[in-house]
DNA sequence: AAAAAAC
């Protein structure tokens, strides 16, 4: 069998690879690095978890090994579809390029400009960027693509979900005809096939087999579930998850919990915080700084519970979770074993259980069609019961009319965001928890006044606000152009800070 | 009925 010391890799590469554990490369590796080292374009067509990421970083760095980056020119350039990604392929290089001299620069948004600015003047070896990012750079003059010799499409099945590919086409018209492509994409739709005719050169094709898409190792369950008052459903959903949560007792160390909206993550992130679990959601409407935050916490332990959108479903690298709850049934049945993928991975087992309600049946139908399997189906916890505070509406007179002067002030009306936590102790009865929220209700107007003004920013997240709450703040928009960067520390997440230091600086020199 | 990504 192969071993990364069989491949044509910069002895330096190799011994970052060694240092990181690594023997013997996965096939989408040994199939893919043979012929990027030669120069040759590569359509790599793999999903995520198969070592997709080395298998483009590990030939770039030893490409690139020679030769030196000019000012905003950088030699290399890898486009990811969301910031993770692009964040996690910058912590690949951090990895693997160690050992070298070569500069990186990530380009995401979410995160000021200036450091970015910085580092494409000093010059660098790689770019790694989300489209976005990357072209309001280059449209304000602070990039040249013309220098770029290896450009690296990854996850392109999903730039295209997101509307991505024009962009991805104008960014390949920047650089060099004679550039070296390398592609990947867990698809082929017919899109990216006529992306890959018209800008790959007699690629080597490398596609490594799907993973099987309902693992051995991931132990599928089912729980369906009928409300008992349509409009009570979210709320019951959430008792019942509590229920399973806790019926998995110590088996579940962590967890990832999908929902369809971000205000369901939100909510739902919410509610297993004040009822006592360490939730935290992540999100696309959370600022990045959270983003990162939560993520490094959810990959050290610190957080148990990461109640996410979409955004975590595909691509982030996050190890060893025991269960995947779905809180919704995803709409697209592919999500849901992009979804489940996260648990059971690299032969560890896992758990999936799906909560589903009647109206899911046609997404459950499409789930169903596309693993080539009914998903077992599993009762709810024992003993578990809806408490009688589930099955009422959060208030029961005026639920329904708007709350005095909420027109008035454009706010939106918050009266069914949870209350926070009144006294932990309650969490393990749910008949007696769900009262405080009652209890609570008259003290939420009083409440939201105070946090309408002092909350820092973001809370108030409705897209069609026409008012913009941080205008307040307007004295740390920095007034002129100096240098000093001014009210930007809360902006800075520290993986931009970190980047190959002790060379950095000889690298200008 | 959605999420993601640029300000």
């Amino acid at each position: 069998m192969t071993k990364f010391s069989d491949l044509k890799l910069d002895p330096k590469v190799l011994k970052a690879v060694a240092e990181a554990g690594y023997e013997t490369p996965t096939p989408i590796q040994a199939g893919a690095i043979p012929h990027a080292l030669e120069g040759k374009d590569v359509l790599g067509i793999a999903q995520t978890g198969t070592g997709k990421t080395a298998s483009f970083t590990l030939p770039m760095i030893t490409l690139l090994g020679r030769g030196r980056a000019r000012a905003r020119m950088p030699r290399s350039l890898v486009l990811c579809p969301t910031r993770e990604l692009a964040a996690q392929v910058a912590e690949n290089f951090d990895i693997y390029a160690k050992h070298t001299k070569l500069t990186k620069a990530l380009l995401i948004g979410g995160v000021s400009f200036g450091e970015q600015d910085k580092l494409i003047d000093r010059g660098v070896d790689v770019l790694i960027a989300t489209p976005g990012r990357l072209l309001d750079h280059f449209e304000r003059g602070k990039l040249l693509l013309t220098g770029v010799q290896i450009m690296v499409v990854d996850e392109a099945d999903r730039m295209l979900d997101m509307g991505f590919i024009p962009d991805i086409e104008r960014i390949f018209q920047l650089t060099p005809f004679t550039r070296q492509t390398l592609f990947f994409s867990a698809t082929m739709a017919p899109e990216i096939e006529r992306i890959t005719n018209t800008f790959l050169h007699a690629p080597a094709k490398i596609e490594v087999a799907r993973q099987a898409t309902t693992s051995e190792t991931i132990e599928q369950r089912l729980i369906e579930f009928t409300p008992t008052r349509k409009d009570q459903t979210a709320k019951q959903k959430r008792e019942l998850l509590r229920a399973v949560i806790t019926a998995e007792g110590e088996a579940c160390t962590n967890a990832i919990l999908f929902c369809n909206r971000k205000t369901e993550v939100d909510i739902v992130a919410k509610s297993l915080k004040k009822y006592g679990f360490n939730a935290s959601p992540i999100h696309g409407d959370l600022d990045q700084r959270q983003r990162m935050q939560t993520l490094d916490g959810f990959r050290d332990g610190s957080i148990r519970f990461l109640v996410a959108s979409d955004v975590a479903a595909r691509g982030l690298d996050i190890p060893a979770v025991s269960h995947v709850f779905n809180f919704d049934v995803p709409s697209h049945a592919e999500d849901y074993v992009h979804r489940i993928g996260r648990t059971g991975r690299a032969g560890r087992k896992g758990v999936a259980v799906t909560i589903a309600t009647p109206s899911d049946q046609k997404y459950l139908d499409a789930i169903e069609k596309l693993v080539e399997r009914p998903l077992p189906r599993v009762a709810p916890p024992e003993g578990f019961a809806l408490s009688e505070a589930a099955q009422k509406p959060a208030r029961k007179d005026d639920d329904r009319k708007p709350r005095r002067g909420a027109e008035k002030t454009g706010r939106k009306d918050r009266r069914d965001r949870p209350v926070k936590p009144h006294g932990e102790e309650a969490a393990m009865t749910p008949v007696e928890v769900t009262k405080p929220v009652e209890q609570a209700a008259p003290q939420v107007e009083a409440r939201d006044e105070v946090k309408a003004d002092t909350r820092p920013e973001k809370d108030n997240r409705g897209r069609g606000d026409r008012k913009d709450n941080r205008r307040d703040h307007k004295d740390d928009r920095r007034g002129g152009r100096d240098d000093r960067v001014v009210g930007m520390g809360d902006h800075m997440p520290d993986f931009l800070t970190r980047s190959f230091k002790p060379k950095a600086e000889k690298a200008d020199g």
